[in-house]
DNA sequence: GCGGGCAATGTCCTTGATGGTCATGGTTCA
DNA sequence: TGAACCATGACCATCAAGGACATTGCCCGC
């Protein structure tokens, strides 16, 4: 079943037919919805893949996405989906694992779809150093900040995760709290969004002149429940008289809190805790979670906007930060 | 940049070079390496759509997703695009709201890209028969079972839910309750898999003679936090006096309880509650939650195989059940 | 009545890769 | 020595669509 089938069956020729289906003018009623009947009765569709080899273009947008576990993430995929939707491009989306090595055979796949461009998801700038930079399109990274490291297609939206990490820790600060522990991604990239939180962490305690012993009041943590739960015994195990803890996620605060209360404490009788990235399930739970919340809904739609604008104008990469807004919960107490 | 070009490059002919990048037999092995050189140092990749229009294959597996509330999914999800990455197919995964009318657009943007196959993950057979219906090609709904519903291309894979949602509610009985209530999606289709764990309800509630009154006692939510959250609300309403409650789904239980609590009332103590699908999380809340763990990962894994068999060797459509497993927990108490 | 203008439509070529056919020159084996 | 085989390339058709350009026919004004 091909164009020529149904120009064949319409009486008219190719062209009319592929002006009609593409909506080209210059073409008369008449023929439009003699066409047009045919090819609902057929149930026809254009071949995408002789099309794009004609007009040069591609199969889309891919997604890169990488954890699991990040409650955050799915309301946001959903949102560039719907975005994109508009557009009436196809959205590849790669869901990888955390620790998978899945990136490599990703990329692969990725780059012999031609996408227009690419958005990333998770983690900081090591998915795209590692395998994607080969791919010579523009590129959003979502949630994570690429300024300064050089990439020029590499444009990022995110939260400003040192300032708001900042944030946090005087607010802990203010309530009197001095033995504060963190439970952290790895920190030792701080093109990571969580190692920047870390680092606002560090700033804020240095600046109000609270003594930190990384070694014992610093733990990292993959992001999952059990890995932070694991993470949370650790720190008690190393300061046992903590008395708040921050926690670069939402999902290492659950798990966290899991520990504590396993350990016979309180939350926030005992422990204080304060997550980071304001999931909707945070205001479900007892304690209502106190945590930063990231503003999913407009990263996505700006990271769709500047990777558009990119391929459509070739606009050059810039890199946005989106406000955060600080929810205070019932999980921190003043001491 | 065509193979053209590699030819010219590598002072080979087109022929050689299009052997060498199929991995085909008879070229020698110095040309396969000279060639392999330049592709690599030009970081040229054959043009897909050229490719796939001539070889007359496509672009991949489909995946649709409807809800992004259900926590169930993103492991689901990774877990698919582990196995299918495996095949070097593309994964193109469709993230759609649960209400929203992206659907149509979503099928004709599939149709498209004419998919090997389609997944199909949340809601049970209405997206299905909405619309890409016309699509033919092999389909599997996974966590909804489609046996008995006429259409042929299309297998699933699921939780036995009725039998499930039975064994809850003799376990609440058992504990003494009597007055239950039950929040579940819409009911109205007994091929969604909420529907049949309301049914399974029904069935163990009539076995053991205990009355039951639909209008007062079982309220529909959709899958969301703020919706079984004020679903809750509407039964308390109704029937002040319950003691328990089964939610059709670990995201309703959760906003479910936060109602109760609101109430001033507690769980277990004052209510009980239990879930359905296991989400990891459910064992990190306080009180930890009761509930029907089902296993995702072998849904996701035989999912894809019977799509792979269906799309290789055309094996017919199957209807298959994967174990489940209740899960106690603390949110339930015996009276 | 004739040429200009224009809308509707068709012809032919191009897109990048693949595969088949055939020819060539070289090597190996019986 | 001849047959079989291999590596290789030139050439062409093929895939399904789109675009440049040509053609047709009609209307209008002078």
């Amino acid at each position: 079943m091909t164009i020529k089938d149904i120009a064949r069956e319409s009486g008219y020729g190719v062209t009319t037919v592929s002006r009609v289906l593409n909506n080209q003018p210059n073409v008369s009623e008449e023929a439009r919805e003699k066409i047009l009947e045919v090819v609902r009765r057929t149930g026809f569709r254009l071949n995408s893949n002789a099309k794009r080899l004609k007009q040069q273009t591609s199969s889309g947008i891919a997604v890169v996405v990488k954890g699991v576990n990040n409650m955050l993430f799915p309301s946001i995929l959903q949102r560039v989906q719907s975005r994109l939707l508009d557009t009436g491009w196809a959205c590849l989306i790669n869901y990888l694992d955390e620790s998978a090595d899945e990136v490599e055979e990703a990329a692969r796949i990725c780059t012999e779809t031609h996408p227009l461009g690419l958005l990333f998801l998770g983690g900081g700038i090591e998915n795209f150093r590692r395998s994607f930079a080969a791919i010579p399109v523009p590129c959003v990274l979502m949630t994570a900040s690429a300024r300064g490291l050089g990439f020029d297609s590499l444009s990022s939206v995110s939260t400003d995760d040192t300032y708001a990490a900042e944030c946090v820790i005087e607010h802990l600060l203010d309530l009197g709290h001095r033995r504060i522990a963190i439970l952290s991604g790895w920190t030792g990239d701080e093109s990571n969004p969580v190692g920047l939180r870390c680092r606002g962490c560090l700033n804020a305690l240095e600046r109000r002149g609270v003594p930190f012993d990384a070694g014992r009041q610093l733990v990292t943590s993959r992001f999952s429940l059990s890995d932070s739960y694991e993470a949370m015994g650790r720190l008690f195990d190393a300061m046992p008289d903590l008395t708040a803890v921050f926690a670069a996620a939402d999902v290492m605060a659950i798990g966290a809190i899991r520990a504590i209360r396993d350990r016979g404490l309180r939350v926030p009788e005992d422990v204080s805790v304060v997550g980071f990235d304001g999931v909707e399930l945070g205001a479900y739970l007892t304690p209502k979670l106190c945590t930063v919340r990231q503003d999913g809904e407009a990263i996505a739609d700006r990271s769709v906007e500047l990777l558009l604008d990119a391929i459509d104008r070739g606009t050059a990469a810039s890199h946005e930060l989106v406000p955060f807004h600080f929810t205070p919960g019932e999980s921190v107490r003043q001491l």
